[in-house]
RNA sequence: GGGCUCAUAGCUCAGCUAGGUAGAGCAUCCGGCUUUUAACCGGGCGGUCCAGGGUUCGAAUCCCUGUGAGCCCGCCA
């Protein structure tokens, strides 16, 4: 069985209905690791509902979290001021959205659309300021000798004297800061003095909006007045003695609430980079992983693998093999292929990945590594139609959503190409003759593809290819250095797509005159290195 | 010091909450191919399933111990 499949059985033995959350702070760019936080999420959030149980999925943009520092990707004179300040009062960095948290939550919100992922997004910030928190801020108040008992003693960490379980937000308008020490609390009066502009003020926390609970404490408050079921959650909070530890307790403890169903993930790593951060700049933002790989291959990598498995995610050529992967799923899905060993819960994970519904009749294939030459080849969305058409690799009545769906894969093929793609992958065409060192026997090559070109009956790929490889197998020619002469021309480089096809996708005056060019005396001069 | 995960063919891994004669892709080797974007087609080679113990008629699979590796443990997915 499917692990989603699994964790919801396990949740509906509990009760019929269920909560998921799933929550992140916008701090930086939201890369491809958070996005299984969220797919995770909602994989589970759908086998509930397949199995006839209620399940609203949530997510929750940490945006009253602080900005703890000025990041690399950030400018320094302009954020330092703002570290300390939550991330919903301080200014974006483009300047095109309201405040620095939509910056980063717009793109990842769009994303996850995309993807088909819809939650309910609760603002943090908002929560705060609505009030929404109050009632457990006061029972945390309220409890707070025993909260830091909890805290002390299963994360093993002292708490500084005086500590209560709440960051007031600094009251001077133009600070803001939640990094602030407390110097006494007579309920409902907390005195305290801000770090940043060193104002000393009191606060009535009976008046919302005026502070934030540690991490620690918020977790377990927001299942309480959430009411949630369950949350998957990184392994740096499932360390022993971590957040989920101390949650555990803080909830049924202090919020009388009896703390969600919890669910390890493992990161996924950059292939060859470790574990993806964004504060080190080993990340690929969860739009840009989007941009370049289709939005159902993308779920096919989160909802295969096991949540607890780590995923090494290979943004060059891996993935080509991703999306072959996901195709030969697909196929199985549909009937067209045996499933074979490495293939789990095919029809299952192909469901799973799908942002929309399954379709009833499987998708026009075609292979993703070719596309990868045929989008190079062509110079708009119609040719690279016309030429899969053309080598018979769609039906010439493609209907319209298997049209669409091909020119999807298209536009992440350009993009991959444009961002990921190894050099070896890539190919121009050279509007000026590439220089390179020529021989007798090469511009006798030459001359004779002139003379074949000139003559072959229709400029169309077959003939083409036709007329090309007799021109070298007359002079004794292996195919393949044949061939090479032919890309060294036009690309200036060793390989490229089939000959006769890709020809014909070029003028055939100007292939002649190229070729002329390398024939004729006056192209020897050329000594230097090709480019 | 603690936590999680992993260990199966030369490499990457599937199989493990249905215990029942070890699987795939790649690499390699052989054959084919009017040629190729880590080509394609057919075939071959290749494994004490990390070690030890336990449960069982039977263990890669379940349990225990050990070894090795990766990641995590103020905020951080």
């Amino acid at each position: 069985m499917h692990w989603a499949d699994v964790i919801a059985r396990q949740l509906l033995e509990r009760r019929p209905d269920h909560v998921l959350a799933t929550a992140i702070t916008p701090s930086g760019p939201i890369h491809v690791g958070n996005m299984r936080e969220v797919l995770t999420s909602e994989a589970v959030h759908r086998a509930i509902q397949d199995q006839g149980g209620e399940s609203e999925f949530i997510y929750i943009a940490d945006s009253y979290d602080p900005l703890r520092k000025v990041y690399p990707f950030l400018d320094e004179s302009a954020y330092a001021p703002h570290v300390g300040r939550p991330l919903a009062e301080i200014p974006c960095p483009c300047g095109g959205h309201a405040t620095y948290a939509e910056h980063f939550l717009e793109p990842f919100l769009a994303a996850l659309f995309d993807m088909g992922i819809t939650p309910r997004v609760l603002d943090a910030h908002m929560m705060y300021k609505d009030g929404a928190y109050q009632e457990t801020i006061l029972r945390a108040l309220a409890a707070t000798d025993r909260v830091r008992e909890i805290i002390e003693r299963v994360s093993k960490r002292q708490l500084p004297k005086g500590w209560i379980p709440f960051n007031v937000q600094c009251q001077d308008k133009s600070c803001g800061s939640l990094d602030t020490t407390p110097l006494a609390y007579i309920h409902p009066i907390v005195t305290y003095r801000c770090k940043r502009c060193d104002l000393e003020a009191e606060v009535d926390i009976t008046r919302p909006g005026v502070g934030k609970l540690p991490w620690r404490i918020d977790w377990p408050a927001r299942w309480s007045f959430l009411g949630v079921t369950f949350e998957a959650a990184g392994k740096d909070h499932h360390a022993s003695g971590g957040s989920w530890d101390t949650g555990q307790e803080i909830a049924r403890t202090v919020f009388d609430t009896e703390p969600p169903m919890g669910l390890l993930y493992e990161f996924i790593q950059l292939k060859g980079k470790g574990a993806m951060h964004s504060s080190t700049g080993t990340t690929v933002s969860a739009e840009d992983m989007l941009r370049i790989t289709p939005p159902e291959v993308l779920r096919f990598l989160i909802v295969r693998n096991d949540p607890r498995k780590h995923i090494d995610f290979d943004p060059g050529l891996g993935i080509l093999n991703l999306v072959e992967d996901y195709d030969r799923f697909e196929r199985v899905h549909y009937g067209k292929e045996e499933e074979g060993t490495g293939i789990k819960d095919a029809e299952r994970v192909y469901a799973l990945s799908q942002p929309h519904r399954v379709r009833a009749q499987m998708p026009v294939q075609v292979s993703y590594r070719h596309l990868v030459t045929v989008v190079q080849m062509a110079e708009s969305d119609d040719d690279v139609i016309h030429i899969l058409a053309r080598a018979g690799e769609i039906p010439s009545d493609l209907p319209d959503a298997d049209r669409k769906h091909i020119l999807e894969r298209a536009a992440h093929v350009r993009e991959w190409l444009a961002r990921f793609a190894p050099e070896d992958v890539k190919f121009q065409v050279q509007k000026e003759p590439p220089v390179f060192p020529t021989d007798a026997d090469d511009r006798m090559l030459y001359s004779r593809f002139v003379d074949v070109l000139e003559s072959v009956a229709e400029w169309r790929g077959d003939k083409i290819h036709d007329a090309v490889y007799e021109a070298l197998t007359d002079l004794g020619l292996k195919a393949g250095e044949g061939f090479r002469a032919v890309y060294r021309a036009i690309l200036g480089k060793d390989r490229g797509p089939r000959a006769g096809h890709f020809l014909a996708s070029l003028p055939r005056d100007w292939v002649v005159e190229r070729f002329r060019h390398y024939a004729g005396e006056e192209a020897t001069t050329g000594t230097q290195e090709r480019a």
